[in-house]
DNA sequence: CTACAATCGGGACAGTTGTCCCGCTTGGTC
DNA sequence: GACCAAGCGGGACAACTGTCCCGATTGTAG
């Protein structure tokens, strides 16, 4: 690959990243690329449809994640494991308009493209609350997607007036859920 | 008023409701015409822009709620109505898309248009709230928008499987998070 | 330095959708 | 039954966006 092609390459994808996780995913790509100083077709050529731009910049950041769950599991015990895995998720999807919309399946559908062990956030998922449902800490009743939804109730909370207490107390919210009762 | 266009609007207005219903608030007017019988035309002379559709459907939906959540406050302890109150929410949005879609903010600003007393959401909403805080059965730093972050959450439980089981735990869920720890 | 192939820029194109307008039709009254 | 304004149908128009292509440019091997 030519030199000036990987630069573009690079700089489109790092425009696309800080402009997705700013303004959301619909951005259109002509802007991207008036952003990056490059023409349309220098982006369409790297990535040829606007999902294949959502993959490489969506699935970076879903692997960071799965990476950290996994280091959680290795290293808590499984409630505190759980817990922590999902406040860590919501405060990644916060602070990123684009990851949140991608999570909350509006615009993007992540775990249609994220089947590779590495990218597998529903295994990995699934994995923390089976060992919290067994060590007693959650709610046994309790499915994976009922844990996607509350992650999707803290993203919506931060449209409407975004600040550190109120995402804290917004994830307290939900653990408080989901928490096993004595 | 002529007879044919006040039948013609209430045609239109029957079928838009449930299109969206079933549909979303995505479908063009063009399509709701054509269901419906009359040209676009027709449509846009009663209703001048799309969001005109909007109000005049979710409006009347959310006035029937609105009504239900007073009868509520007049007929249960706060405790009660403000957790029966919850739930009649999500059931009513859960079984409508489009409702469920301004609930949620997607497409279409509630709370913007919802500002007479019989419409206003967020003020029976907020009612409620207080009222369960003041009784103790909800905890004292919640604020509204927590509440319908919250349903935004049992919202999107329906978007991957949706069975009355499943709903009936997620509005548990949301409800144990917010109740008053003991 | 030269030549050529890889790459680039940006405009063309197609598909969608909301809004508006115009010529024709029809309901309701005299 | 006739007249005319209210109402209708549906096509025109504009705005937006994703995708593709072509002529111009530029990096790089020899």
């Amino acid at each position: 690959m030519r030199a000036d092609a990987e630069r573009n390459r690079k700089r489109v994808l790092e425009v696309a990243l800080e402009t997705f996780a700013a303004e959301g995913l619909s951005v259109p790509v002509a802007e991207i690329a008036r952003r990056a100083g490059v023409g349309t077709g220098t982006v369409s050529r790297h990535f040829p449809t606007k999902d294949s731009l959502y993959e490489a910049i969506v699935l970076h950041l879903v692997a960071e994640i799965v990476d950290r769950a996994r280091q959680l599991a290795a290293t808590r015990d499984p409630g505190a494991a759980f817990f922590e895995f999902f406040a860590l998720l919501v405060e990644h999807s916060a602070v990123n308009l684009g990851l949140s919309q991608a999570m909350s399946g509006t615009g993007f559908d992540v775990h249609s493209v994220a089947l590779a062990p590495e990218h597998n956030l529903l295994a990995v998922e699934e994995e923390l609350l089976v060992g919290a449902q067994k060590a007693g800490a959650v709610r046994p009743d309790v499915v994976p997607a009922d844990v996607k939804a509350l992650m999707v109730g803290c993203l919506a909370r931060e449209q409407q007036g975004s600040d550190p207490e109120a995402r804290k107390r917004m994830i307290d919210l939900a653990c408080a859920g989901l928490r096993a009762q004595r």
